[in-house]
DNA sequence: CTGTTAGCGCCTTCAC
DNA sequence: GTGAAGGCGCTAACAG
């Protein structure tokens, strides 16, 4: 077993609580003699490490935060989780990352499991089928960070991108292009970033006077799958659209495999417009029209409000939201609108 | 405050340990009659959640797992940790993930510390500088796996992929396709994969008279910059290689982008073939022609791996090394030759 | 079947 | 400056 405050004492020849003192004190705050060395010596030779779960429950802080996202494996999130992690490092903080894989009922759950551990903070993507679980946290009076989305109705810390600008834009430039037709894929329904992207879109087709069907809305997932079934419902319609505004990594994926499997060329058959992340993007078949996000300014910001929150004397600040602008990167896929 | 195993004992006028056994025990090992339900009504009025921490000061469990990777922020890692995560959850396990940056002092610094957070298990992808910190988690009797990466000359638990094979085969590939001068671009040096990967190449070349030259042999990390900079360093030479193995995503990216900022086209005038597990690979400029791992079955192999090691009697089981093979596919970025 | 006692390893009064 | 005592919240061993 490892060795404890006790072993330590002992064989300094002093009392547990001074070892304890002495070990976490500032170097010097109330000065003790030679003390010092002789339990120094005895860390040194029994190789003391301080156990973190006694400490823990003693103080009521664990030096532990919570990251709860849909998908570590989307790098997005992988991305801003690199960000946490290394930033918790820093200041002697670790992250407990956990998956919902959007589903409300492990989030629950993982939200209850890392309140009952006393994590000290989380920061979070909600699975958003309900305020459930941010409710719980808040209650808690857990500090928390949202990340890139919320909920309109409940006051909390987050970071979130301009989504409804960042999606007229793209819209924006497609319709610059000549194209009158262009459809929106959207991951899972009711999600904060959809509304918002949806916003953005629609405000285009109205102001541009786009072609304006429910059937140019379609998928409800974030995943290849999802993306590539809707495409293909999409390229199956008599008239399909000349442009398409793809809302996720692994959607674009997807979308992009469905067009290929079609023997369509992007952009001359079609063109491409995606909220995308990954470092491969100007690498696609053709380099990809994407919006992008700062990553690491996302996971900083979280990080940073995360812990002023922690750090803080109040029991709660008042919430913080830092708005994000994404980047908008014209590349290749997308060109001139098809004559009709 | 939380409500304590106390205060639901109070409440539901019974000693805390009855509390305790009531919540815990299997449903009806031993029965108890309507203190039960007294109990669970207070549980339930107090909305009492047990404490973490307490418990696993106590039980000498944390029901948490410790896993260490280079950088979370790389599709391959991820994607094994996400695999980890899920397992995890299934069976109560929490993992905090680290992040070490290919450092070995991150690394030591990680490893003390999960040690004295008293994890149960550690899942990790070695820096690989030194074994110092395998040695210490060893010492510690704490159940190991190593994921990718191995010290050839201690004996643990790892999960690893067919290195030798794998670049051997894409070498060889590449000579049925009339090359005769072929790069190799490593990641940092003295990686475990690297040295196995290298050992396939050189196989290759000898075997199959390719032209060896210490110049061939480029590169020396993992990001993309240092993908870029090598492959930069390698087209500007007199007499470029046909065809370049790469050994990792970023290095990937990173030579793409120098090959077509050097005007190149992808495979006419120089060949690529990959070690890359991104979900964008076939969609790449040209379709990538890659190595890739089956990454859920690293995640769950090593994951099943830890977990027997955990829930076993013994103290510490015979290690078991398990090999995966890679999957080859050929798509578009390797070609003929160009005739010299 | 339930209460009592003890203690996991540490930190924090409060004395001396 | 250092020792002694108490307790964070929980579980385990032993009584009854």
């Amino acid at each position: 077993m490892a060795a404890t405050l006790k072993d330590v004492a002992a064989r300094a020849g002093v009392h547990p609580s001074t070892v304890s003192r002495v070990l976490r004190k500032q170097e010097n705050l109330k000065i003790l003699d030679t003390t010092r060395k002789r339990i120094f010596d005895a860390v040194e030779e029994l190789n003391y490490q301080p156990d973190f779960t006694a400490r823990a429950l003693r103080m009521k802080k664990s030096f532990t935060i919570g990251l709860i996202v849909p998908d570590i494996g989307n790098p997005f999130f992988s991305r801003i989780a690199r960000t946490i992690e290394q930033l918790g490092f820093e200041k002697d903080y670790t992250v407990i990352v956990c998956n919902t894989d959007e589903h409300q009922a492990k989030e629950n759950k993982y939200v209850n499991h890392l309140l009952s551990r006393g994590i000290d903070g989380l920061i979070m993507v909600p699975a958003q089928d309900s305020d459930e679980s941010v409710n719980k946290v808040l209650e808690h009076k857990v500090p928390l960070v949202l990340i890139d989305r919320l909920f309109e109705d409940i006051n909390t810390n987050a970071v979130i991108s301009n989504n409804v600008e960042s999606a007229y834009n793209a819209v924006k430039h497609l319709v610059d292009l000549g194209h009158k037709k262009v459809a929106f894929l959207r991951g899972r329904n009711n999600i904060y970033t959809m509304t918002k992207r949806f916003e953005g879109y629609q405000k285009a087709v109205d102001e541009f006077g786009l072609v304006k069907s429910d059937s140019l809305i379609v998928g409800n997932g974030f995943s290849f799958d999802d993306g590539h079934n809707a495409t293909t419902k999409l390229l199956n319609c008599p008239e399909p659209p000349t442009a398409l505004l793809l809302t996720g990594n692994l959607i674009t994926v997807g979308a992009i495999s469905a067009i290929l499997e079609k023997g369509l060329k992007i952009p001359e058959d079609i063109s491409v417009v995606a909220f995308a992340d990954s470092i491969f993007s100007p690498y696609l078949v053709k380099p990809l029209t994407t919006i992008s996000h700062p990553l690491y300014e996302i996971g900083s910001k979280a990080f940073n409000l995360l812990l002023e929150n922690i750090e803080s004397d109040e029991e709660t600040l008042p919430p913080t939201q830092i708005m994000i602008n994404t980047q908008f990167d014209i590349r290749e896929t997308t060109g001139k609108a098809k004559a009709a």
